[in-house]
DNA sequence: AAGTGGTCTAGACCACTAT
DNA sequence: TAGTGGTCTAGACCACTTG
């Protein structure tokens, strides 16, 4: 028989316990995205440790970017903004030249029998269902991405109920308001491939040009998979820059 | 007239006063990469500083990638290792499906005048040349990767007295042996562009196929660019994987 | 003025590495 | 065994924000 080994929190610093349990009681929802947690000399206190020791947890979880600090004002759990984030990949500029936010088209709803590789990413039981959005991002009327959007429909029910035209330009937002789920980190895959004639028609460019495909998983502070995302635009757009060490 | 300021260097926290002349230490060579530094209660007491203030600082310098530690050893300056972070955005696998590190081959070595972009990105000076490789990186025998380099020529000198087939695989141990300069960090940004006829033939694809472009400035610990670098790839064996907050 | 995070001290003891 | 970094303490004082 394999002897039992000791939990692995108790082999861990006492700054890592600290930081495991500080995530937890954010994913339990205990402090909500924006709100201040205690002080560190309140969780100090009620940890048992000293104030040295909880502010290397702290550092840890700012670090990992679920919390920011502000001096004089307190330590606020930070709420990721993620579509802004395609910045990162596009360049989308409005005619006048200025960076601008794209607006966003739902252009089909549906209910469906995930398939197997969606299953898996989304880390649903064997009778679970999805919502299907597709969805269109415009600058100037003009379409610059198209979407395919999948989650769960336990949990997501909300959305089932709402007319196309009431989504918004951003969805997390709605996730979290009308379905109180919370999209904390995310993990996205970009490849190239070439337009076919479908796809160059819906982004305005020729067949056969390249696009970009970022595929995305958004998971929630305890890590549990709550959409999976798959975005393609035009590659004349595209640009990225990274700093390496 | 506009009164003095103090220097930055005073307003800052300790650690971080500590942490740049670390820096500075470093990029003028006091510690060679690899190497360990001094100990901690050495620098500490050295700076008339406390160890946690110390340890502070060199915090700061792992987190960048500057230096790592190894408990019961010592704080060592880290050498960064970018021909391997191709991976990163490629995968090359040799005809056994391994993954593999691609070998090189110097095609063309000159001295060149460098153009107006070029002198910018590596802070030249009006009368300044460069060395311009041009290098094929190939799996199993087939190019995978085609390179433009550019180096100035000051500092460099020795590279133009190698024979080409002597250069290797990986060029920044060379620059260390051979001429001294230590790449540090580096800035690359990716783009996606259609092959040409005469890069597609080099690359083994079809002309009008998406290929990648990375475009990569090296800088030395002390900021001073030190490289130019454009690599081209067929973008078929594009893939980059990020995870964002 | 009261309360928050930010900096810093002067240690102690532990875990790991090398000899 | 000696020396290194890793963890942790129990504070002090500073800088900033808010009422």
């Amino acid at each position: 028989m394999i002897p039992s080994l000791p939990s692995p929190d108790e082999r861990l610093p006492r700054y890592q316990q600290l930081r495991d349990d500080l995530v937890r009681r954010i994913a339990a929802g205990e402090w909500a995205p924006g709100e201040a947690i205690h002080t560190e000399v309140e969780l100090s206190t009620a940890y048992g440790v000293s104030t040295g020791t909880l502010r290397k947890a702290i550092d840890l979880l700012v670090a990992e970017g679920v919390l920011t600090r502000s001096q004089g004002r307190g330590t606020f759990v930070r709420r990721p903004r993620f579509d802004s984030s395609l910045f990162r990949f596009f360049r989308f500029k409005s005619a006048s030249g200025n960076p601008v936010q794209p607006t966003a088209r739902i252009l089909q709803r549906s209910v469906e029998e995930p398939d197997d590789s969606l299953r898996a990413a989304l880390q649903l039981g064997p009778d679970a269902k999805v919502i299907h959005l597709s969805r269109q991002r415009l600058v100037d009327g003009r379409v610059v991405l198209s979407e395919e959007i999948w989650v769960p429909r336990d949990g997501f029910e909300a959305l089932t109920m709402l007319a196309p035209a009431d989504f918004g330009d951003l969805l997390y937002p709605l996730y979290e308001r009308l379905c109180h789920q919370v999209v904390a980190t995310a993990r996205e895959t970009l490849r190239v491939a070439r337009a076919d004639a479908q796809m160059a028609q819906t982004l305005g460019t020729a067949p056969g040009d390249p696009v970009i495909n970022v595929s995305r998983v958004a998971l929630d502070y305890a890590g549990k998979p709550v959409e999976c995302r798959s975005t393609w635009g035009a590659a004349d757009g595209f640009q990225y820059e990274v700093e390496i060490r």
